[in-house]
DNA sequence: TTGAAAGCGCTAACAA
DNA sequence: TTGTTAGCGCTTTCAA
């Protein structure tokens, strides 16, 4: 008898386990679980056997029971900050069909934009999550600790922690507003103005100091470059533009770089829907992500392209999810300066001579 | 001595148990637990001194392991189809908050558009969720069954299953359908098109169908109404009308109906960038759902507002997710007319006489 | 290749 | 109010 008496499935019916189907195929309870796992030692028909069985009574194996004893839940934790942002979207549908295609399921958090994440964290612990994956959200450095002595892998998505050694992943921003800043030169700008996004994010503070740093090197002063507040969102940068520029408040810039795309979409529609100012005619327009919404008419919109996928599949990469759960931490991994791509389109216009 | 002998902890160091914290404070690991247990019979200095010695230790109950016995894991799956429509992230973002308040956790799975959600399902099922949503996606009623029959509820967000009892929420799209009707017919419209959504969905057959008997009852022909297909996107709607009229193909309707707002901006940005035709001068357009982007300028979209705090309130209710695990099916539960709100905007221009 | 048995970390019934 | 004990459904040694 594989089933030794005293062992049996003493419930009344609700809930298949794997003890069911062992009698129903004449085998161990272990002998079940071998058939469900891949390489397992066990003939082949035996588990041919043990899978029919278990076809016949529907049973579906318990990865919360198994997780008890393997340590390994197979859930990644994704939290996800700023939801407004297309972008981030765009980055949570990239995690969600890798993570998918690995077999690995997604226990998803979102933290209001600004708030910190250490009680999503806190929740996400509890739940013995393989790995966690950070976008867009603040997180304070006591939580970094707390993944790292209980050997959670953590990284950061578009954003990391200075002087940190948390592992994460973001395209080269300081590179891509030096682009921008570029670019507006080239189309023969000479006054300015920036909409700013998250202030504690360093993504914003990279991108604003890459394009300061252009535009100074060509000699541009800071008096010629106006700062403006947007919060990392569409409503934000409209209405910072709307405020800066209404009743003739003061004089219109050549070219405004929103930090992010939502926000040069915000800054267009401020520019063309409420204040009457053509761009790029009257004054030329530029993002940052390379969104689809910014790539359609009317916006139309020049950008720099943060290369999702690949950030997405290093971040992946750096959780090391297929090392063992107590092995040795190989150093810290940040990878800071993933080449981005400036996109030309229509809101910058280009001058003859170029 | 609380935790006897044979009985320690003898990992090495890794993961802190409640057997540790029991050990510290001295007490047996079962007060631990109750420690942790809101309303559980333990004397309050003794939960202080367990916290403490919890605190010290930096322990985290497992969740997993505690949902093995209770048989419930706080996890809420929800099943995503088609990310690409704002409206499903709002929905998304609506159901992480209400979830997320709850202390549940969501365990997420994205399904590409059309396609069946039977394997994440299956997936689904392995993880012991204590309910499962299901917004956009097809899935199959062998499905159903299963879960059905495992005493996992189910509940359809935005669609149904025809003739299946399958608990769902839906809004009353085919009022919502006849309300844009209604709108175009007092703007004057006399000959439409309507760009049809996901073929298979019920919502998109709703508003179809509403919207037509609107219009046959005002007596309005069917060669005077043009359907298009669109698949719910974006990028669909926008070809489908470019085709349907370029080149004087044929004559342009009066009013166009984008069965969801993400289409209907897909319809104008065609009409006004690629055919060059005024809305709502020379075509009225009206959308379904109310998404921000469709109110934002240039779009200014005549919609049909969707509830969506009320629906997802509504399908978090259908879930049941605070009675026993066991407890009898009090009926099947279905929510097909949660009232809609017709949203006048610019796209829909009334006439004088109104 | 198989089965028996010992847990994984926790909750819950029971007795004290 | 507490501690003891028996599992929850599975994986994983260890022998056979």
């Amino acid at each position: 008898m594989a089933i030794p008496k005293g062992r049996e499935n003493k419930r009344n019916g609700t809930c298949v386990t794997s003890i069911d189907v062992a009698a129903l195929a004449g085998v161990s309870q272990a002998a079940v679980s071998r058939a469900f796992t891949p390489g397992a030692p066990i003939a082949a028909d035996t588990r041919k056997r043990i899978l029919e069985a278990a076809q016949k009574l529907k049973y579906v194996p318990n990865s919360i029971a198994s997780s008890l004893t393997t340590r390994r839940t197979n859930m990644v934790a994704v939290i996800l900050g700023n939801m407004n942002n297309p972008f981030y979207m765009k980055v949570f549908k990239c995690l969600a069909a890798r993570l998918q295609a690995q077999g690995r399921q997604i226990l998803t958090f979102t933290v209001d934009t600004g708030a910190s994440s250490d009680d999503a964290l806190m929740r996400v612990l509890r739940y013995q999550v393989d790995g966690i994956i950070l976008t867009s959200a603040q997180l304070s450095t006591r939580m970094t600790a707390l993944c790292h002595e209980r050997g959670i892998p953590l990284v950061l998505l578009n954003r990391y922690v200075p002087s940190a050694e948390t592992p994460s992943v973001c395209s080269d921003n300081s590179g891509g507003g030096r682009m921008i800043a570029e670019a507006f030169l080239r189309a023969g700008a000479r006054r300015f103005a920036v909409v700013k996004g998250d202030p504690f994010g360093t993504t914003s503070q990279d991108r604003l100091s890459g394009f300061l740093a252009g535009l100074f090197e060509a000699g541009i002063t800071r008096n010629h470059i106006l700062e403006l507040e947007g919060n990392a969102v569409y409503e934000g940068a409209r209405n910072a533009v709307f405020q800066a520029f209404r009743d003739g408040n003061q004089p219109v810039p050549d070219a405004i770089f929103g930090i992010n795309d939502a926000m040069a979409m915000g800054v267009m529609d401020a520019l063309r829907g409420m204040l009457n100012i053509c761009v790029p005619e009257d004054v030329m327009v530029a993002g940052f992500d390379d969104i689809e919404e910014g790539a359609r008419w009317p916006y139309r919109l020049t950008t720099v392209r943060q290369p999702v996928e690949t950030m997405v599949d290093k971040a992946i990469a750096l959780l090391k999810l297929d090392t063992k759960p107590g092995a040795v931490d190989t150093g810290i991994c940040i990878d800071h300066k993933i080449p981005c791509q400036l996109i030309w389109r229509d809101t910058v216009r280009l001058t003859e001579q170029n």
